[in-house]
DNA sequence: GTCTATAGCTAGATAGAC
DNA sequence: GTCTATCTAGCTATAGAC
């Protein structure tokens, strides 16, 4: 934990900074070599391209989530509360890392041209799907279980995405509506706790689970 | 209806596409002039520069989405029933430009350095700012009324953008999700009905509204 | 593994003919 | 209002010395 940072890792969690701000497009190899503190050619050293620079940062930052959310879906708890422990989880995850939810939205949203993709992007691809999958697979059981209401399965995965993700990554925007940082160990508290809530009662079967507010 | 678009709306036209689909840095002036039919050249007889342009395509989509928001917050009313018509009439704007969201996605989380902004990104700053204001003062409303539980404002606001602006800029990603298009009328009625009900039984108040699901 | 130098290209923006 | 030509500056990426 003391030796100081490989030149490729400090490389790495620059990059993830500034790609996670401005965008693939807007970053400089240049700009990137600066803030590592070497010259620009020394990346391309460790580093084929940006494609490759910017798929190992995005590949990162998804198993670097994808890490956290493992735990909470192999407990025997009922769908809802491992729902709630993998919301809980992800939450963490993106506010341990406040450049988590920028990169992973933008990985979500923008259509990287695949036909010039370099092969970390297959990786980065694998990691992502592997999560939608098994959230959407927690899904499907709560609702055949009873435990949820007949939801389109699809659409609650998308709202929990922007539910979370956006949340995290929406920066000037989300912290004026706020009055306050996003990442504040109250904001995530009660980030946490307007989801919970949401998703119980908004969930949840009618019949089966009479109670409401989980503590 | 039958004129032909002047140069300058085609070019906002075009522009509108290409900066939803890849961002502002990712396009260059080239290009939309190119599609645009025209030389380079002619683009900057129209547009002082490619940040006005930006602004400006920017701001005629939130005014564009404006428009179809007020109506359903003038109505009388409960707090709830007009929640649920900002939602579809939200959803509605998107859905009928699918250019809209992927623009107002990178206009909400996307900062843009307030330092060399030209004019034109007040207006659209305005327009935004409008918008947020109203539905927070709508929830605000609702839940001093009793009608909604006694929700963080802010967040429910930050909800709501996830669940709906994400959704329809998620691209590839909800696509392959969904198993088809974002767009269809099926799609979309689909994920008003998701939310009204998500909603509903997510904000409503524990005691006030007994009845589960609205029609 | 880091550097200087540079290739080859494209970017945004301007000048000025028509 | 559109064009060609051009400017300056940036870009990704490579070559090759140390």
């Amino acid at each position: 934990m003391a030796t100081p940072p490989s030149s490729r890792e400090k490389i790495l969690e620059v990059a993830e900074a500034l790609f996670a701000q401005r965008g693939f497009a807007a970053v400089g190899m240049r700009e990137v070599a600066g803030a590592a503190g070497l010259g620009k050619s020394s990346l391309f050293h460790h580093f084929r391209s940006k494609a490759q620079l910017y798929y190992e940062v995005l590949g990162r930052v998804l198993s670097r989530i994808q890490g956290r959310l493992d735990a909470p879906l192999r407990t025997a708890a009922d769908p809802m509360e491992r729902l709630q422990g993998w919301v809980d989880a992800l939450i963490d995850a993106l506010a341990e890392h406040p450049t988590s939810a920028r990169l992973l939205l933008r990985g979500l949203f923008e259509d990287h041209d695949l036909a010039k993709a370099p092969p970390e992007a297959e990786q980065a691809e694998r990691v992502l799907a592997r999560i939608l999958q098994q959230i959407h697979r927690l899904l499907r059981e709560g609702v055949e279980a009873g435990t949820f209401r007949p939801v389109s399965v699809p659409d609650t995965v998308q709202t929990l995405i922007g539910a979370t993700v956006y949340h995290f990554a929406s920066g000037e925007i989300g912290e004026g509506l706020l009055g306050g940082t996003l990442f504040s160990a109250d904001a995530v508290r009660r980030r946490k706790r307007e989801l919970r809530v949401l998703l119980h009662d908004g969930l949840a079967a009618a019949v089966a689970t009479p109670t409401r507010r989980n503590p």
